[in-house]
DNA sequence: CTGTATCCCGAAAGATACTG
DNA sequence: CAGTATCTTTCGGGATACAG
């Protein structure tokens, strides 16, 4: 997700894996979900990667897991106040993708027509 | 380093890999730098990995790559406006980090000694 | 329902050596 | 100086199948 401490310091350090963002996302309105709950709207993540993403916010402080001993079984998970705090920088950087994201695609255009050239006959 | 566009959308969509924010930091300053010049503050990161960074950055329209034709050789690396753009959006994250990071730290402590136990005798 | 257990793949990153 | 060329390793991510 992000890039922590990105000074000019030697070593980044990476937090968040792919779908960590859009996990914050889809508890941001408090409610906490269940495990099925959350696959649907990850566009049905495989379960093993939704544990991973789990797993990993858990162990951060970001979410937290709740089990219930019902049966069927029933597991909750909700964001943290740390996890929340996320939601700031996260919606900074949703705002820079909406004011600028498009000039990458067009970047990107660019850079590719002008290096295959305007008439790449490959 | 960022995803963008987390809404709750299907697909997440990222923009940078390892090195991007450093080396953002790296030129925020606005003074051009050479290649080897980059080198250094990035803890000696191999030439193949800087060149696939700059030009990743350089297709996105992050980066301008000037290049002086002299002997020995001179290139320089600036930022562009777009990439000076992204300077906001990380100085939030910095700053989350700087609030907050330790926290991560705790939790993982906190998470990891809970997992193995605090007596674990493996 | 909530996960594990395997297997697999491609991209990213790094080590090392060489070139214009 | 500013890269390129290989080779190797790592690892995140995903498909599929199975378990408590």
């Amino acid at each position: 997700m992000f890039d922590d401490c990105a000074d000019s310091a030697p070593r980044p350090i990476r937090v968040g894996g792919k779908w960590t963002a859009m996990v914050l996302r889809c508890l941001e309105d408090g409610r906490p979900r269940r495990f099925t709950e959350l696959r649907e709207p990850l566009h049905w993540i495989t379960p093993k990667v939704l544990t991973e993403t789990l797993r990993a916010m858990e162990r951060d402080g970001f979410v937290s897991r709740t089990e219930y001993d019902e049966n069927p079984p029933r597991v909750e998970y909700a964001l943290t106040d740390l996890g929340r705090s996320l939601l700031g920088p996260l919606d900074t950087a949703c705002a820079w993708a909406r004011a600028h994201g498009s000039r990458i695609t067009e970047a990107r255009d660019d850079y590719d027509t002008g290096v295959l050239g305007p008439d790449a006959a490959a």
